[in-house]
DNA sequence: GTACATACTGTGTGGCGCACACTGTATGTG
DNA sequence: CACATACAGTGTGCGCCACACAGTATGTAC
């Protein structure tokens, strides 16, 4: 059998952990409510189940880093983000992070080459 | 006040997360013990601690994608730990899907500038 | 008007894995 | 003999995601 697909998926499930702040926070330059920004991240390739993305948004502006505003928008009420300032530059830090670890990973991975 | 640190490293923290599992599979392409493995990983500019190492290298050979041997060198007793093939494919598509996901992130993040 | 899809927002629980604190042995060195 | 450091662990707490479940509102087909 080849690599056990259930330990693959754990390990995927795992690495795309972290990146899901990042995504949400990204795009959440923009103002978004939350069923668009699942739409929009799904569209970009990320998908977060309702049940991450709701809670983190919940987090995320317990935090500060992202405000919200209950509004009226074709016939239905909808909860908006956006970014604060304080979550811009988390963003900016966190994507600072990001480029780090991916020259740390590249040089691991492509370093061993033969 | 800026931005509080102490939330700012939590989501560092959760960045980082799945990142170790695959810097540690790319580092055990060559032969490793646990010690040197730490100390190659940070000179990658990968930290990890020793509570997160060893149950992780358990983890992996338990799940088949490492292979570990006792040997002596140096005087030592250490334990030598490097991929398995199951490990080498799991590597592979874990890089492939570290891959997408950069380019996921990359394009939320570029993307939406003014 | 009623059945159904889908837009839209949630809650609760379980489990996995990291950080942190702690333990313990062996080797080398002043 | 004291101390550093190489080396390999263990145990606990906590945070966060996946999954399952719940519930309202709008539009549409019949």
């Amino acid at each position: 059998m080849p690599i056990a697909a259930d330990i693959l998926e754990a390990l995927r499930l795992e690495l795309r952990r972290g990146t899901l702040i990042l995504a949400v926070l990204g795009t959440l330059r923009a103002e978004q409510y939350g069923y668009s920004l699942k739409t929009r991240l799904a569209e970009a390739g990320v998908d977060i189940d309702e049940g991450a993305l709701y809670p983190m948004l919940r987090r995320l502006e317990s935090q500060g880093l992202l405000v919200s505003e209950w509004r009226e928008e074709g016939k239905r009420q909808k909860r908006f983000y956006r970014l604060s300032a304080d979550g811009a530059g988390a963003l900016e830090q966190l994507t600072a992070e990001w480029r780090a670890m991916n020259a740390a990973l590249n040089s691991i991975i492509e370093g061993g080459r033969t």
